[in-house]
RNA sequence: CGGAUCCCAAA
């Protein structure tokens, strides 16, 4: 079994989540019974290459065995599944289902919907979230900063600010900072952006790029040059 | 190190 689920990890690493669908049949076929790892493999496969039938199927085998309550990988795995086949609300069924609180779980449906431009449904799912006792992390904070962003919703988008500096959040985590970044330009408060800027440990060539995006956008030109020089003089070369 | 969620901008 640990060799047949290396197998099907290595295609989906190399993007084949139809051969590794493939290899995963047969060896079933071949007499062997997945356990959680192997399925949350098949999950993943199948969200891939949003193989939604065949993941409906896989997720009813899981539940025949009654295996979703023994692994909170599998419960995430299924949950990010059903978001990346956009069957929103069977994702969501699934996360209210899980007797175990599910922090990936949530942050599975939480990214989803602002990937997709939901913007306040991904907020109403971080409500729902902390309202069932999860507790969020930096993850979920980062996903809610990208809502917060699509939606132009400043308030929240400083509130999450506040609580991921008030856990020391940021220091670490460029991805984090990236967002908030993106956020705030968006929200067009180019002040707070270029602060953050400012403090980031790490700029990346993102960072950089969010900036000058932003100048440009509301007409700022002539900054967003400056932005460009600074940063090549810093090293950093333009994409 | 056989397994999950974010993995950031623009496209």
């Amino acid at each position: 079994i640990v060799a047949w689920t290396s197998l099907i990890g290595g295609y989906i690493e190399h993007e084949k989540g139809e051969e590794a669908l493939q290899w995963f049949s047969k060896m079933q076929v071949d007499g062997i019974t997945p356990d959680a790892p192997a399925f949350v493999l098949g999950m993943k496969a199948c969200g891939s290459i949003k193989a939604m039938e065949k993941g409906q199927e896989i997720h009813a085998e899981i539940e025949r065995q009654g295996l979703l309550d023994g692994s909170p990988f599998l419960g995430s795995a299924l949950v990010d599944m059903y978001v990346k086949c956009n069957a929103f609300s069977q994702a969501h069924e699934v996360v209210n289902k899980l007797k175990l609180r599910n922090l990936a779980a949530w942050n599975a449906l939480i990214s989803g919907f602002a990937e997709q431009g939901h913007g306040e449904k991904a907020l109403n799912c971080f409500k729902q979230m902390r309202h069932s006792g999860v507790s969020p992390d930096v993850v979920t904070f980062t996903c809610c900063v990208k809502a917060c962003g699509i939606t132009r919703d400043l308030d929240m988008g400083r509130n999450v600010h506040s609580e991921l500096e008030r856990q020391g959040l940021l220091g670490a985590d460029i991805f984090a900072c990236n967002a908030l970044l993106d956020m705030y330009m968006k929200c067009g408060q180019l002040f707070s952006a270029h602060e953050i800027f400012d403090k980031l440990p790490f700029r990346n060539v993102v960072s950089w790029n969010s900036l000058i995006a932003g100048y440009v956008d509301y007409g700022y030109g002539n900054e967003a040059l400056k932005c460009l020089k600074t940063m090549k003089s810093m090293g950093v070369s333009p994409n």
